[in-house]
DNA sequence: CTAGGGTTAG
């Protein structure tokens, strides 16, 4: 009878543990309920568990709170239930709470609160742990030494952690292992691999973090050398490697060392999409993804969407974009508030504003990122007002703007000639968020200016600012010029360019439209010799287009082009359309 | 019931 009861909960245990949805939990609770284990103290901690791994915490501290007096087990279950739903707050009240019913922590306790402190960032509270360990002995604990060393050496407290490591009775591989890696993360990758070369024993995570250590610091030579030595890798090794080289611009070596991989997860997969999408192969992320599809082992996650999406930002390839945004809903993405972002970016990149909008409306939950992107792309295409008003409804949502959302507010004033408006959103960010303008705010001050035709206004602008300007500024200033056709600061601010980039022939240019619009042909000529004395030539302009949902890059006069009659017939057509809406293209007067 | 390792967008 005994054995049969004990079969029966093992059965139960074993439900418990394989529930997906938080329907079949119900049902296997009525199990526990029927048999009656609702008094079992290890089996409601094994249903806690269960509610926590579904993200049911409300109904995980229900059941808690029903125990009559829950030991220590139960209190440390339920801490854990809060921490894997990353509620690190709530891990630490509860841990205060148990305390004041006087339940004594053990060495299970410690882990999962001081993981908490460090999610957060709350050091105060991690050193209170501290003492706690050490005055209830739970210093010679390995697990829990371990976690300090973590608390402290990611607060870069590095010769805390030390002391803490020194002090540990024994240390295993595990604690050797976030040693090193808190040596890597203040940057001394020497001590890092002192205490790698001088610890007993080496494992597969303890190399990999060495290497990843090494990618970090730019020493590629190293990292492939560790790599290379270790008897056994595993498939994290791998995409530690290819990692390291997507992030160090090495893509040739990304995708040779892919090409040689073993075996392939997702990350391997994002791994190299990331490595195209780091060093501006954007054509390349989206042809690696066609190939992942067309593969068909393992399917895209959050991360690839988005970075696909970002490259189809950065081409303008809307049909693709369109159907990539069709292959997030098909794998179950359409809920996804980074894959959002992402697809507001790249409609809003595209010109698609109302698909754009239709996006970010349809979000359930939008975060800072998503409203950046929302009035960035509405301020950088023309509807400044828009923006404006979607900066409005964000404050009323409760989100609070930071230096990107003002940077879209103002280009958006910038591009709307609204000065004064300008002026005072400026204002605003200081005075009412308390952020401190960057260099690229004082740019949208000085577009502001210069497109209004105050030229003697942005010059002031710039000299009085507390930045040093920079090349972006100076461009900025110059394209009113030019608008404006203003000599005067126009030669200003070619010296000043000439100054950062002396062998950008662009900039000569661009002053030799001034000179040729206003009919000053002798400047234009004395100015051709100038720009012939850097001995460089002006790339031909590069556009890139999408041909039947190819994107081609071709360059202005191209003729090589396979597809080039149709281009050329959709760029008639976009030119007709933009004359039209009352935008006359001119030639541009260039050199030679 | 506990401790160490990865990618992504403005």
């Amino acid at each position: 009878m005994l054995s049969c009861q004990r079969l029966l909960q093992e059965r139960i245990i074993s439900l418990l543990q394989s529930c997906k949805t938080i329907k079949h939990l119900r049902q296997v609770q009525s199990q526990v309920t029927a048999n009656g284990f609702s008094r079992s103290e290890h089996i409601v901690q094994k249903v806690i568990v269960a509610c926590g791994l579904l993200k049911e915490t409300e109904c995980a501290r229900k059941l808690f709170d029903e125990i009559p007096v829950p030991s220590v087990s139960c209190w440390n279950t339920m801490f854990k239930c809060h921490y894997l739903n990353a509620e690190h707050r709530e891990v630490i009240i509860l841990f205060c709470l148990m305390r004041s019913f006087d339940i004594v922590p053990n060495g299970y306790s410690f882990p999962v609160v001081l993981k908490s402190c460090i999610k957060i960032n709350a050091l105060r509270e991690g050193k209170e742990l501290h003492c706690l360990v050490t005055k209830s002995g739970f210093a010679s604990n390995s697990f829990v030494g371990t976690t300090l060393v973590e608390l402290y050496s990611n607060r870069n407290l590095i010769e805390a952690a030390y002391k803490i490591f020194c002090e540990m009775p024994e240390r295993n591989v595990v604690a050797w292992t976030v040693m090193i890696n808190g040596y890597i993360s203040c940057h001394d990758i020497i001590a890092a691999r002192r205490l790698f070369d001088l610890a007993p024993e080496h494992d597969v995570v303890m190399s990999n973090t060495m290497i990843l250590g090494y990618f970090e610091v730019g020493d590629m030579i190293r990292a492939r050398e560790l790599f290379d030595k270790m008897s056994r890798k595993d498939l994290m090794s791998w995409n530690t490697v290819l990692n390291g080289y997507a992030n160090n611009g090495d893509v040739e070596a990304c995708e040779a060392l892919f090409e040689k991989m073993p075996e392939k997860n997702i990350f391997s997969w994002n791994g190299l999409i990331g490595g195209y999408a780091h060093n501006g192969r954007f054509p390349q992320v989206l042809t690696t993804f066609n190939r992942m599809l067309a593969e068909n082992k393992v399917k895209p996650n959050e991360a690839t969407l988005v970075m696909v999406l970002s490259a189809c930002a950065r081409l303008g390839a809307l049909v693709l974009g369109k159907w990539v945004h069709i292959q997030a809903k098909a794998n179950g993405y359409s809920g996804n508030c980074r894959v959002g972002n992402a697809l507001i970016d790249m409609y809003a990149k595209s010109g698609a504003m109302e698909s754009a909008i239709d996006v970010f409306r349809s979000m359930k939950r939008k975060d800072l990122i998503s409203w950046n992107t929302m009035i960035c792309g509405l301020a950088t295409h023309g509807h400044g007002a828009d923006a404006l008003n979607m900066f409005s409804e964000m404050k009323n949502a409760g989100e609070k703007p930071d230096s990107i959302t003002f940077i879209g507010i103002l280009s958006g004033c910038a591009h709307m000639g609204f000065v004064e408006d300008g002026f005072s959103y400026l204002k605003s960010m200081i005075d009412d968020y308390s952020i401190e303008p960057q260099i690229e705010h004082y740019g949208c001050i000085v577009d502001l200016l210069a497109r209004a035709g105050l030229l003697a206004q942005a010059v002031d602008f710039i000299v009085k600012m507390p930045k040093e300007a920079d090349a972006v500024m100076w461009a900025t200033l110059l394209a009113s010029c030019r608008v404006y056709k203003n000599v005067e600061f126009a030669e200003l601010a070619l010296e000043k360019l000439v100054e950062f980039d002396p062998k950008n022939p662009t900039n000569y240019v661009m002053l030799s439209n001034v000179y040729g619009d206003i009919g000053r042909w002798k400047d234009l000529a004395r100015l051709k010799v100038a720009t012939r004395d850097t001995g460089f030539r002006k790339l031909p302009g590069c556009s890139l287009i999408e041909v039947n949902d190819v994107v081609s890059e071709f360059y202005s006069l191209d003729e090589r082009h396979p597809d080039k009659e149709q281009i050329y017939e959709s760029l008639k057509g976009l030119t007709m359309l933009s004359r039209l809406y009352g935008n006359i293209p001119e030639g541009d007067t260039d050199i030679d």
